[in-house]
RNA sequence: GUCCCCAUCAUCUAGUGGCCCAGGAUACCGGGUUUUCAUCCCGGCGGCAGGGGUUCAAAUCCCCUUGGGGACGCCA
């Protein structure tokens, strides 16, 4: 087989021992960042050497993580398939006289002189005394192989260009470029990411929960904002916070990552998912609210359904600026639906008081013959109304939008009723009036 | 304990010896716009961990201290 030496191949390597962390999530980003911006291709390479805690479910959540982040993958392996390859490997160790076996395991000699140097892309060069090393096992006495080994024989045999990792594997690499020697393969390069770091300031764990990309989808984030905000934690393009994917892809360096750790700052996420919100597509925000929507049970299928496009499309238009997640927008488009408002008691004495029945009349009254329910004609209207009953514009605006939306606070109005509809409108000022005029 | 990595506002970061008595973003606090809230715009708060060097000049280079993190498995 021949192969272009010079291409960039990059893999993505996690153990399938638990769901998709931001911090496996991030290591993945970088990986897929680098080939995509280089040509080059990009590997999922499943490491589940560890039979006791590997489960095929952890491997599905994976790749679902990784699809609905939009990270694809050009080829895919599982290293306990290539278990042939690694033995031939171990063999070609024990005939170099370069492990022993102990008590059914094959232990690799590591020299007790010298000292081994890590060039690292970012780390740069490190240097480590073969002395604190120590022997290590390369093949269990089960017959399995270890992370170290395996991984090394796979990273030379998938022709591995750059390997980039999390940190805390910068102490596993003397190891393995010592195997790479004695297996006489070339050594790839090595890119150790600094880490994610949880707001406790400590390694992100799977226990600590709350971290795993779906819990992230399921609480109405955008992949792309999610996407941007992992770039950003460590890599940056000078004073720019607002990226697409396809920015990241154009601009995406090794030279622009730092060399500390980041903490994982929810607040900016949330910032930065209102401003993918926004930027998105508004038909395509449509389709992602939806399931939010029907989770919510805000409205059913039927109910969703019966809605024209174009009002759902203009709807997530008006609210959109305000919602930081999908779930804000989903919440916020319930006013479509023909619901039953839980109306404030003290707020309804504010805006519903008897007082205001000849107001609640006059607004009725003003839309009542609008044969062209549109934004222009109801605010034309309703300044009329603020004008003959001698108020203020948001003494007629307020009222109405709570009588209409059970809100004090949302969208400018008049483009609100239009997207609401007359005839939901009308129906729930009638209500109001109807209930002003009993309790009054 | 041993080894390794790291160190700019609370947080994410710009900064690769002079452009920096340090810039942007989030959060927070004011103000403006608006029918409300949000968005948006304007302003404010807030940091180079400490100490030694090197240099005409240091956030930037070197050393030490301190602090934080990681690794020390027949886990990955």
């Amino acid at each position: 087989m021949r192969r272009d030496m010079s291409k960039i191949r990059v893999r993505f390597a996690p153990s399938p021992t638990g769901y998709l962390h931001v911090g496996g999530a991030r290591t993945a980003l970088f990986n897929w960042l680098f080939a995509r911006h280089n040509k080059g291709d990009f590997i999922l390479r499943i490491e589940d050497t560890d039979q006791i805690r590997s489960t095929n479910q952890s491997i599905d959540e994976i790749m679902v993580s990784l699809q609905w982040l939009g990270i694809d993958w050009d080829e895919y392996y599982r290293q306990s398939e290539r278990s042939d390859l690694h033995q031939r490997a171990a063999e070609q160790l024990l005939d170099a006289d370069a492990v022993y076996e102990e008590e059914g395991a094959l232990w690799f000699k590591v020299p007790e002189q010298g000292e081994i140097m890590v060039n690292d892309l970012l780390a740069g060069t490190v240097i480590f005394a073969n002395e604190q090393l120590k022997d290590f096992v390369i093949r269990r006495s089960d017959g399995s192989f270890t992370y170290n080994f395996a991984c090394v024989v796979d990273d030379s045999d998938l022709h591995i260009s750059h390997v980039i990792r999390g940190d805390e594997h910068l102490n596993n690499t003397p190891r393995q470029i010592l195997l790479y020697h004695a297996l006489g393969m070339p050594v790839p390069k090595f890119v150790h990411l600094p880490m994610i770091l949880g707001p406790d300031k400590t390694k992100l764990s799977k226990r600590l929960g709350a971290t795993s990309v779906l819990d992230y989808k399921a609480r109405g984030f955008l992949p792309t904002a999610l996407l941007n905000f992992f770039a950003r934690l460590g890599w940056s393009h000078g004073d720019q916070e607002v990226f697409t994917k396809q920015e990241l892809i154009d601009l995406f360096g090794l030279t622009a990552i730092g060399t500390s750790a980041a903490i994982f700052d929810e607040e900016k996420l949330l910032w930065l998912n209102g401003r993918h919100i926004k930027l998105i597509d508004p038909e395509k925000l449509v389709a992602l609210v939806e399931p939010f929507v029907i989770e919510a049970k805000i409205a059913d299928q039927i109910q969703w359904q019966s809605i024209e496009h174009a009002r759902l499309v203009s709807i997530v238009t008006l609210l959109r600026d305000r919602s930081h997640t999908l779930i804000d927008l989903a919440t916020a488009m319930a006013i479509l639906f023909p619901i039953t408002f839980d109306y404030d008691a003290e707020t309804a004495r504010q805006y519903f008081s008897p007082d205001k029945i000849n107001l609640m009349e006059g607004i009725i009254a003003a839309l009542q013959p609008l044969d062209q329910f549109t934004a222009a004609a109801i605010e034309a209207q309703l300044r009329v109304v603020a004008a003959e009953q001698g108020v203020k514009l948001k003494d007629i605006a307020q009222p109405c939008r709570y009588a209409v939306t059970g809100q004090t606070v949302g969208p400018g109005l008049f483009h609100l009723l239009e997207v609401i509809g007359k005839e939901l409108t009308l129906q729930r000022l009638s209500d109001r009036l109807a209930a002003m005029k009993r309790d009054g």
